[in-house]
RNA sequence: GCCUCCGUGGGGGAGCAGAGUCCCCGCCACCCUGUCACGGUGGAGACCGCGGGUGCGAAUCCCGCCGGAGGCGCCA
């Protein structure tokens, strides 16, 4: 940028430079031959760099350069000299577009071979080859106009994030990324001690208790852009082995300073990938809506609710009391629920669409779904039912769920049962299907709330208290809770933002004194013992004074992928791994040299098989 | 660990028991002096993922394996 143009040995302009006013000029690019146009006397090549596409000319009054033009193979890179000259009728599809660089000069420095890939995008096609490819030829990927984009627009996202993090007071940090194994959680990527036979470090799930370290320091505000690590599955918005956090951590904080921290910045995201072709998408609702965890549950049948539309479930244990069919019965009789999902229209071809939603309801592993269908009754009055649920439920039940659902003729209703959230679950997968299936979300708006008050506990496959979420987040009610309260109704100081119907993020206020600790861990069955062994340098940081402090988490790549309206993680990360957690490109995972392994101290035992 | 879907020239797709597989892009050769996701003519390139089975006949149906993706489990 500071460099006097012409006197650079490649280049006096990148590719989205040059503008009709520069006409005449002699100017030097350099970049990757796009396409070519070869009209045998005359050959066009649009040239491509980081910043553009500017088009070259090659004519016949240039004598042999035209031939070497015409040998031109995509993907090369090569340096031209030439003058400037307007275009009779520019192409309003590029910046560079009034004007064309006639070629005086052409030095084909790196031939490219054959592409297993093409990165021009031919007439009609997608971008979106076989992953295998594309990840193994990631580089040639990544020039692609799509992909490239995100990743620059992932680095303004990040910069944002930064500067807003700044802005807010808060410092930014380094912790160890070889770090200590934690009983909690995913499984750990570990990393063998040359210097001390047997012992490992493991990865940082997340710098969780460094930064809790670091209020206890007294640096008040911590941020980090945190590389985590987790052993685990990948997904479709998950990425194996490692992503990004936004972590912060605030001292002397509430919860909803934590909350006006990260929903300032999420307002300002949107703008920050905007562009003319990719207008800024719109925030449903500002402040973001703070809404109970029970509250999301019971309405929408998930934590992480889709708030772009409606079809909120109705809780029909009521209208079914004393009902004689058994499954209904039973859940209602061990305390449960029953819920109904009223889905206007889908009644009308019959059993087609129930059908089709338990189907997809059961590959997620459910046990079915339940429902009616509505249709008008003889002569056009009252409703009649049908469905899987006709003989089971007496005609006055069936009235009754039409009247608390609201159902109409042509409508089919589903149901859930269970407990509280097993009822309500079902039907929230199948209210997303049929959002999806229908196009209810509108893709333009991004619809961001905080789930609050999760349970504190639950209870666990033996019927036993454990911790529900966060063992080290802080107890709503603090110690009397603990002491006075039935442990399942104790709510904890834990959240998540959403968006869309993708956590972003948990977050907790976090529990920063040994004594409520030692009792929270006791109701789950922790000796103090057990706490000071897995924790004690957690308890020791506490207890020689410790700010309250509470903070979150956001995941980067998934926050991208939001804005970028990318369905998949791997579009918004620059050298992803495949689902298998490998690494196409530089073959990761792989064996390593036995010399290796036994300065190490490790010897590998093949799994049987 | 489990479930679902998908593997067809270099890339993308169609064909889903019956003729010599087909189409678009790319590649090679030739033609074209204003193209611009140029156009035209010709050509090369495929063990239809691998192995087994059923059939007169398999890319197509069945079984197993391998590979990819999505999901369940898992993700304090």
């Amino acid at each position: 940028m500071t460099q006097a143009p012409t006197s650079h040995p490649y280049r006096s302009h990148h590719c989205n430079a040059l503008r009709r006013e520069d006409a005449g000029r002699t100017v030097r690019l350099a970049g990757w031959v796009y396409r070519k146009r070869d009209q045998k006397h005359q050959v066009f090549v649009d040239l491509r760099d980081h910043h553009g596409v500017t088009q070259l000319v090659f004519d016949e009054g240039a004598g042999e350069l035209v031939e070497r033009a015409r040998e031109l193979r995509a993907e090369s890179v090569v340096f031209v000299e030439g003058t400037v000259a307007l275009r009779e009728k520019g192409n309003p599809k590029l910046d560079t577009g009034d004007v064309e660089v006639v070629v005086s000069r052409l030095t084909i420095d790196s031939i490219a071979a054959e592409l297993p890939i093409q990165v021009a995008i031919p007439k009609g096609e997608s971008d979106r080859d076989g992953e295998e490819l594309r990840l193994r030829y990631r580089f040639l990927d990544l020039r692609r106009e799509r992909l490239h984009r995100n990743i620059v627009l992932r680095d303004a996202v990040i910069r944002a994030m930064r500067d807003h993090m700044h802005a807010e007071g808060f410092v930014e940090f380094h912790t160890p990324i070889l770090t200590n194994s934690s009983p909690e959680g995913a499984r750990d990527y570990l990393v063998p001690s040359r210097v001390h036979p047997g012992k490992f470090f493991a990865l940082p799930q997340a710098p969780q208790q460094w930064k809790q370290l670091l209020m206890c320091s007294g640096y008040d505000r911590y941020f980090q852009i945190a590389p985590c690590f987790r052993d685990e599955d990948a997904r479709a918005d998950r990425a194996p082995g490692e992503f990004y956090q936004l972590d912060l951590e605030m001292a002397f904080a509430t919860q909803d300073d934590v909350f006006g921290v990260v929903e300032r910045l999420y307002q300002k995201l949107p703008a920050v990938v905007a562009s003319p072709d990719r207008p800024a998408k719109k925030i449903a609702h500002f402040p973001f809506p703070r809404l109970q965890y029970w509250d999301v549950i019971d309405r929408f049948g998930s934590d992480k609710p889709d708030l772009r539309f409606g079809l909120e479930l109705t809780d029909v244990t009521d209208a079914l009391r004393g009902t004689g069919f058994g499954l209904f019965a039973d859940a209602i009789a061990s305390g449960g629920r029953v819920k109904a999902l009223r889905l206007p229209g889908l009644g009308k071809d019959g059993k087609g669409a129930a059908r089709r939603l338990e189907k997809a309801v059961k590959e997620k592993g459910y046990g079915g779904l339940p429902h009616l269908f509505f249709k008008a009754g003889p002569g056009g009055a009252g409703l009649e039912a049908d469905g899987s649920l006709k003989k089971a439920l007496t005609a006055d039940e069936a009235a009754r769920v039409a009247q608390a659902t609201g159902a109409a003729a042509d409508d089919l209703v589903c149901f859930g049962f269970g407990t509280r959230l097993a009822a309500a679950k079902v039907l929230g997968e199948v209210r997303l299907l049929v959002g999806r299936e229908q196009g209810l979300a509108d893709p333009d708006v991004l619809s961001f709330c905080f789930v609050t008050d999760y349970p504190f506990y639950e209870l666990d496959d033996e019927g036993k208290v454990a911790f529900s979420h966060n063992p080290f987040s802080m107890p709503q009610g603090g110690l009397e809770a603990l002491n006075g309260l039935d442990p399942l109704e104790i709510r904890a100081f834990q959240y998540d933002i959403v968006c869309n119907g993708i956590e972003l993020s948990s977050g907790a206020v976090r529990n920063h004194r040994p004594d409520i600790m030692y009792r929270a861990f006791e109701l789950a069955g922790y000796s103090q013992a057990d706490v000071d062994r897995e924790f004690g340098h957690m308890i020791a940081a506490f207890r020689f004074g410790a700010p309250p402090h509470a903070g979150m988490a956001p995941g980067v790549d998934r926050t991208i992928m939001i804005l970028l309206d990318e369905p998949n993680i791997r579009e918004v990360v620059a050298f992803p791994k495949n689902q298998r957690c490998q690494d196409l490109l530089v073959n990761a995972p792989s064996e390593v040299r036995p010399k290796q392994l036994e300065e190490l101290h490790i010897r590998i035992v093949h799994p049987a098989s």
